[in-house]
RNA sequence: GGAGUGGUGGGUGAGUGGCUGAAACCAACAGUUUGCUAAACUGUCGUACGGGAAACUGUACCGGGGGUUCGAAUCCCCCCCGCUCCGCCA
């Protein structure tokens, strides 16, 4: 969520950055700013009234002590008048935060001021291409039938078990699924993370705290016990540090995690989700900062410049796009894809976003550092995959197909014992 | 699932109607001193919002919500969560 103090300093500024994004609805902004002038002067108000009740009841005491009965009675007759108002009050003043907050929320995050203009994927800035695809002498088969041949993964089985969208790992598919979990999290760790296993359930309140609640309810499962199964790891990692204040020493905060994923994506059919394109659990490693706010636009190119040798040491040809503000999500300030190439496929599969929220995600879950005048500031809380593993297996299957089997990347040999996989 | 017990500030923990926004201790921070990777002493030390240029000041908050009362951490009701024992299971 946005801060009002922002919002009313920097108005003007905010609704042309919020344009970019495609955002239309700009006279919301006005009308949180009158909730909340409304809210203070209700405020004031209620305050007024509440200490004159806490005098009042300090002279009843008084009274009472020494046995000044009818004074007493007469200071108890005025309080109850007091209560009335102040209960005509509550409710105003009730009714208008909850109206105030449903606007706010209703406020995608302001892309920073690096983010390009542009409505439609085509607008995203290509910011490198790296690496080589093959030339294959034979007929390159997609993901999907490479699983058929070598018995990789099951989705028919998936069918049986569950229903569409949750593939059974076989075999030495299972094995390189594994390989690359740990591979994952261990290049993560050299690189100073610290791992986590978060639950892969979570509560209301964390589901709202990283914004998940209430716009993206739909895309969630949901349990008898009123859990929500996670959609991404970042969920329990981040809410970690909900409602804390932090030393200044203590950023940046860096977490690892490797999590099943749960998404119902309702309503995507077709060619984009066919084989591991889209499916509702998935295996993803997760990394997190909870960052200083000098210091996020940094560390968003270090997480960016972390996955891109991650994707470089796989072997894969990858770029890097600078999400045009039209294609960012809803909380994001400003956002990194990373894509590999799928050469049987012939298209470029997202397997990685890296994404700063400055403040917005924050703002909810009150993740907070002492600032050198002592006061508490809100951190800047930034997430990506490193890596989402379904496309990275398609990938790798696409990529590394030979008419004798797949060849494994050579950095996840020691991870999975073998060299090809047939 | 059954029975019991409890939720207070960063932590431990006192507090059964006004003198309690909350004792004490620990941790943290600042300073003094002896000088040596430490101890002792002194001081500071919850959060949010409102008013104010500021000093400061007001209000709210003792798991959450409601109620009783002039006045609630304290009494009543509902809900949530933790812990212990039993049951079940890995």
């Amino acid at each position: 969520m946005l801060l009002v103090p922002q919002l009313r300093e920097h108005l003007s500024e905010i609704k042309a950055h919020l344009s970019k994004k495609n955002f239309k609805d700009l006279s919301l902004l006005d009308d949180v700013l009158t909730y909340d002038d409304e809210r203070k002067s209700l405020k004031t108000k209620l305050d007024g009234l509440n200490q004159q009740i806490n005098e009042i009841s300090k002279k009843v005491g008084q009274a009472i002590k020494t046995e000044d009965l009818s004074t007493a009675e007469l200071l108890k007759t005025q309080s109850n008048s007091l209560k009335e108002e102040i209960s005509l009050l509550n409710a105003a003043s009730k009714a208008n935060e909850e109206k105030m907050e449903s606007l706010l929320a209703q406020i995608p995050n302001i892309p920073s001021a690096k983010v390009p203009e542009g409505m439609t994927p085509e607008d995203n800035q290509v910011i490198v291409q790296v690496g080589n695809r093959p030339n294959f002498d034979f007929e390159a088969l997609p993901h999907w039938d490479l699983a058929k041949k070598y018995k990789i993964f099951d989705l028919e089985l998936g069918v049986k078990l569950t229903g569409a969208g949750f593939p059974v790992f076989t075999g030495k598919g299972a094995v390189l699924q594994r390989a690359l979990q740990r591979y994952f999290l261990d290049f993560n760790i050299k690189k100073d993370y610290y791992e986590v296993i978060p639950p892969l359930m979570v509560n209301r309140e964390s589901a709202f705290a990283t914004g998940q609640l209430p716009d993206k309810e739909g895309q969630m499962y949901y349990t008898q016990d009123e859990f929500y199964l996670i959609p991404t790891a970042e969920v329990p990692v981040t809410n970690i540090y909900r409602d804390t204040i932090l030393r200044k020493e203590d950023l940046p905060i860096k977490l690892t995690a490797f999590s099943q994923c749960f998404r119902r994506e309702a309503g995507s059919y077709g060619k984009d989700v066919r084989g591991l394109n889209r499916v509702h659990q998935f295996d993803k490693v997760e990394i997190v900062h909870i960052s200083h706010p000098h210091n996020s636009y940094n560390e968003l190119e270090q997480m960016k410049d972390h996955v891109a040798e991650l994707l470089a040491s796989l072997g894969l040809e990858y770029r890097v796009l600078l999400l045009c503000g039209g294609d960012m999500s809803f909380a994001s300030a400003m956002t990194y894809d990373l894509e590999v190439y799928s050469a049987a496929q012939e298209k470029w599969l997202e397997v990685s976003s890296v994404s700063n929220f400055e403040t917005y995600q924050a703002n909810r879950l009150k993740v907070r550092f002492k600032n050198d005048s002592g006061k508490n500031e809100l951190c800047h809380t930034l997430n990506g995959s490193s890596l989402a593993l379904p496309r990275i297996m398609a990938a790798i299957l696409e990529n590394y197909q030979t008419p004798q089997g797949i060849r494994i990347p050579e950095v996840l040999v020691p991870y999975t014992g073998f060299e090809v996989l047939d």
